[in-house]
DNA sequence: CGAGGATTTGACCGCATGGTCAAAACTGTA
DNA sequence: TACAGTTTTGACCATGCGGTCAAATCCTCG
């Protein structure tokens, strides 16, 4: 057979352990290349040359680059997902402590998975369809800012935050967040929990009323 | 004679009435294609096409690809520069004063300027020399974060503002900044003066004591 | 007019890209 | 051993890229 039928979903048979592994290789090295060279240095002739493998393999277990930029993508997003479930004990009590666990979680994981976060980034900032729209556009990311707006409705209703746009708040940490990224890229020498102590009390301070209550 | 002087340096002779002429048309154009398809899909080709023009042309008229990138960043940051200035009516006296003057004038600039903005986000993002890295890097921006830590130092040093790093201060301002650019190229009917007064409260907040002085 | 420089075109080059495919190699089973 | 299914290679393809260049055109001024 010259393809894999699993690859133009042709079939949901269990993937075979080779294939299983093949597919964690490739994606391993296509985060480092595309972590090291950006998106648009990242060609599958890269990829396979630095995963010391043929290119036409990943065409074998990939329908295409599109699709193996988007498992990154999901691949990444999952096992965040994985490190703030493990990371988080229990609910905090109020909205500012759940906001302080939103940043400190993610700070965390960029901290330690920067590049992985920043080949994440890189795609997402970049990959457009057939149409020449972005595939991840302000639509998509709208939906990550759920669960921060939901922090900030109920801190608003319990009277703990000031009033604000809940949604220009969102905007304001994910790009705070998403910058760290840059920021532990270009020196990974950063110390992140000087960085995290910094945000968390700047959207400390411009989440609550100024009045002591 | 084959090629233009100029586009190599050879020459710092006046530029021609028509050299002028053509080079902001070509700009124009550049910008406008790289707002719309992306960098990745920004192919001389394709600006050629867009201006009508021929792409030897723009080897005339530019040394190559990466100097019309670059103009475009030196164009759209003068033009910038002329608006904040033409815009200043005079030195605000407190610092925070001064950094609500810098979110106004800078959000008013992206409002009015959004896809030139995000034609420079673009090339700043993604531009990278011979050896691969990227030309814009963080020692680069960290260059426009001057303007603020001044701001942010003044106001320490005068009580107005409270202790916090004026480093990450500065950091999270230029990403909400340049974060505005997404949110109104990705739907420019978003309420640039609403957006303005949140995030000057935000960062009002941000910077100063909780308790009343 | 016509000489000469400035400008513009369009064909062309070498190269890297994403993708395809027949053949080979590998793997397990009987 | 022979067989069948899976995995892997390496050569190949069409396309688009950035860039070059000889030739054609335009423009200005004597």
């Amino acid at each position: 057979m010259r393809s894999n039928p699993r690859t133009t979903g042709q079939s949901d048979a269990e993937p075979t352990f080779t294939e299983a592994a093949r597919r964690a290789q490739i994606l391993r090295h296509a985060i480092d290349v595309v972590a090291d060279h950006g998106y648009a240095g990242a060609s599958l002739n890269r990829i396979a040359e630095h995963a010391g493998i043929s290119k036409g393999l990943i065409s074998y277990h990939f329908a295409g680059k599109d699709d193996l930029l988007k498992a990154i993508v999901l691949d990444v997003f999952t096992r965040g997902g994985g490190f703030l479930y493990e990371r988080e004990t229990r609910k905090p009590a109020t909205a500012g402590g759940a906001l302080r666990s939103y940043l400190e979680g993610h700070l965390a994981f960029i901290g330690s998975h920067s590049r992985e976060v920043g080949a994440v980034v890189e795609v997402v900032r970049n990959l457009r369809n057939d149409e020449g729209r972005l595939v991840y556009d302000n639509a998509w990311d709208a939906e990550t800012y759920g669960e921060l707006m939901g922090i900030f409705e109920a801190g608003q209703a319990s009277g703990e935050f000031r009033e604000f746009d809940p949604r220009v708040m969102a905007i304001a940490v994910r790009r705070v967040i998403d910058g760290f990224t840059f920021q532990v890229m270009g020196s990974p020498d950063v110390d992140v929990a000087a960085f995290t102590a910094e945000v968390v009390a700047l959207f400390d301070h411009a989440t609550t009323p100024r009045e002591r209550s």
